[in-house]
DNA sequence: GTGTGTGAAATTCTTCACAGCG
DNA sequence: CGCTGTGAAGAATTTCACACAC
């Protein structure tokens, strides 16, 4: 049997994505390996790993790939131009600055649908894509085929947001909450995104330095 | 020579911290290996290993681990009680998300400035922390021991932003902004959350599992 | 020289298997 | 039983080394 693309090399796959679409708009035209590498922190012989596992792109000895075939080679084997429909639930100060990032749409994200516990609000906020109260959730999503959320409400709803949001067939949830959510079903996909733990990991290596250091100097 | 934590052990046990903390919170005493696995959606022998890099916990074969002491041993381990002092770079909506959640405080990380290009917006925004133009950055890192920054600027800025604050002193940074940034020296760390990344790594795995559907019919 | 492509080696990380405790 | 702790085995991933192209 064939072997799958591991995890670590999509998640690269989709980070040199970007970049090159990002280099395409400014019109350049062709990039190394190496440079992309440096661009990601990890090494070149690692970048063309990753673009070869689905067959080579014919840039052999030529001095770089250029950046509009690459583009179209790693799109197609990931089908990264696939367009999917996304929600927002909690529309608190994160929750509208998610609303409002017109990255989403740039990139074939479409953000078609708000929800919040506080009907209140939802009956007053002003927002481009319509609002609705979070009882909705799994009946919206399932009617406007959403496959993608965002779960930016207080800890103590995530758990409940996300049940809904998985009733309602979403496959994949990026959750801003400290309470980590996830799934057991394997078809639906969860990233948990918690600013607080990231800067413990930032603090935390660097006491290891600082450790470091000071043992050095003995 | 003695071996390293490895860093996803390292971040995981970032990630038990967290959750010490919450268990301590509603005031609950003890957790077992497996339990925090099922949280953390990894296995309990790993949770295991993590846990006694540092030495034994004193809790063997007692039936889980006493909160309170474990949230200790970890702490002390990583340092994770040390108190940092953090900036924001960029106070649009996400920056003011930012600056106006209290999640940091109560995890010993105090925010105590914001940055902005937009003098204006320097002048008349309305929040707690004070707030300077993006030229003093560098100057203010290093008067006011800053150690953390977080980037929420338009892409073209970040790179830019970055270097202030390495210039500063900072020695970890996440990064919101699309644009990559990564850094030479080994004793700054750089995490960077691109929430279009994360959409597009979601739609790959999707894309895959409904490609395995496909094939598994025929 | 700078570049790509790739099997083999090395490393890093996870899981297994089992001993020991309440 | 279910729990912790841990050396050994296993799997996954990265790095090395070198062939080849311009």
């Amino acid at each position: 049997m064939e072997k799958e693309l591991p995890i670590p090399s999509l998640t690269r796959l989709c980070a040199i994505y970007e970049l090159l679409s990002r280099y395409e708009k400014n019109g350049r035209k062709k990039i190394s390996s190496t440079e992309l590498g440096k661009s990601l922190g990890v090494g070149a012989v690692n970048i063309r790993k990753d673009i070869n596992f689905f067959g080579e792109t014919g840039n052999f000895g030529v001095g770089g790939y250029e950046v509009c075939t690459l583009k179209k080679h790693i799109g197609n084997a990931l089908e990264l131009g696939k367009k999917r429909n996304a929600c927002v639930v909690g529309l608190g100060r994160l929750g509208s600055a998610m609303l409002a990032y017109n990255g989403f749409m740039e990139r074939g994200f479409t953000l078609i649908a708000g929800f919040d516990s506080d009907v209140n609000l939802v009956d007053t906020i002003k927002t481009a894509v319509p609002v609705y109260p979070t009882y909705e959730i799994s009946d919206m999503v399932r009617a406007k085929k959403i496959e993608l959320g965002i779960i930016t409400v207080p800890a103590q709803a995530a758990k409940d947001v996300a049940r809904r949001l998985i009733d309602g067939g979403v496959k994949g949830i990026v959750n801003f909450s400290p309470e980590a959510v996830s799934s057991d079903d394997p078809e639906v996909h969860v990233t948990n995104i918690d600013i607080i733990e990231e800067f413990a990991i930032l603090s935390a290596l660097i006491s290891r330095d600082e450790l470091k250091k000071i043992k050095k100097k003995m």
